[in-house]
DNA sequence: CAGATGACAGATTTCAATATCTGTCATTTC
DNA sequence: GAAATGACAGATATTGAAATCTGTCATCTG
């Protein structure tokens, strides 16, 4: 039954076997249909479109990247030091994505790019968890900052080179690390509040 | 004498107008010379290849972002207040050209990303007039940092958000000002020096 | 009768023939 | 004779007819 009855989870599976082939330019739902030997029209029974079909294949595949930093936002020790090592995480994470398959990185950016809903809500989701570590980090005394939502966007939107798929041509760049160290510096600064 | 005669300024004229009337994809060097009333032929005396008088034309427009802030950059006062004046003027400049006419800044985008040499000269001259601040402030003890060119380098890159043409869409959010307010804060403590 | 099918209309894409463009250069013009 | 021309070869783009795709739905199947 498991490999015969039709489930969104299958018809997700395959879809991104076909984008993976096909690219998000060619890939049909008839070709999804194909793949899974059933008519296209089955398709349709579990979403309602072409769209919403992409737009779960990239819910899925943000929700891979979110899921693993959320155990880093949850852990012990000192706020800095496990906002340094989310945002490593989260920046490791994307290289290891655009190096190991590059026309699948661009693939999925191509269907997050459509699917702005998903990419809003992801990102909500990496907000919340920054702002959770800063939260932490104000309790124990680490940072000092007045709106710790604020500060997490900020945060966010600093490093923007380093993990917004926008800046991936620039991951290439061999001074990339030291980059990050002088924007890090900044805002490790700009949290500790040594500006009032 | 000064309007049959064919110079490259008036080339470069001319390629801006049928480009803003074609698109970078439509527009042709025979265009060009249709409209400068010579044969294609002649474009190719002055320049070239169709690569070079496109990256002319890119050159010149990065120029025109370029100037106007290098008087900021040179100006008198203390650094903290001429570095934001100046990320405000090219914020501004940005802004201002997208809203203005959206078409053409795309076009402009386009044929940038085509002429990687002209944007690595126009950002090392950004990061020049940044580092020029940079060093004033830190000569005044109004900035404390280690390595000026870096941190100009990292200022810069932290705020790609709110000037970079890839984030072009981002900039009618309605909170993008505030978002720039927080960055600034980080970045501001960063050059302060208040978390050696 | 829940779930799958396949024929269908209208929209989109493909393909190959046709036209245009880029870059060169021997010839022409002033 | 310096500057412009226009014909040319090979590369690229356009076009319109044919094929394919999306989304629907009446029908079929177990």
């Amino acid at each position: 039954m498991t490999d015969t009855s039709l489930t969104p989870d299958r018809i997700l599976d395959t879809t991104e076997q076909v984008l993976r082939r096909f690219g998000p330019e060619k890939a049909t739902v008839v070709d999804v249909a194909r793949a899974l030997d059933v008519s296209h029209g089955s398709i349709y029974r579990h979403f309602p479109s072409k769209a919403a079909l992409r737009d779960a294949v990239a819910e899925r595949w943000l929700h891979r990247v979110a899921s693993p930093l959320q155990a880093i936002a949850a852990a012990d020790g000192l706020a800095d030091a496990r906002l340094r090592r989310w945002l490593e995480a989260l920046i490791a994470l994307k290289r290891q994505k655009v190096r190991g398959d590059p026309e699948m990185f661009a693939t999925y950016v191509a269907l997050a790019h459509d699917s702005q809903g998903a990419v809003e809500r992801h990102v909500a989701e990496l907000l919340g968890q920054i702002k959770a570590i800063v939260d932490a980090g104000c309790a124990d005394g680490v940072f000092l900052v007045a709106d710790a939502a604020a500060a997490a966007r900020a945060v966010f939107q600093a490093t923007a080179r380093f993990h917004h798929p926008a800046h991936a041509a620039e991951w290439n760049d061999p001074d990339i690390d030291r980059d990050f160290e002088a924007v890090w510096h900044l805002v490790l600064a700009g949290l500790k509040g040594g500006a009032g």
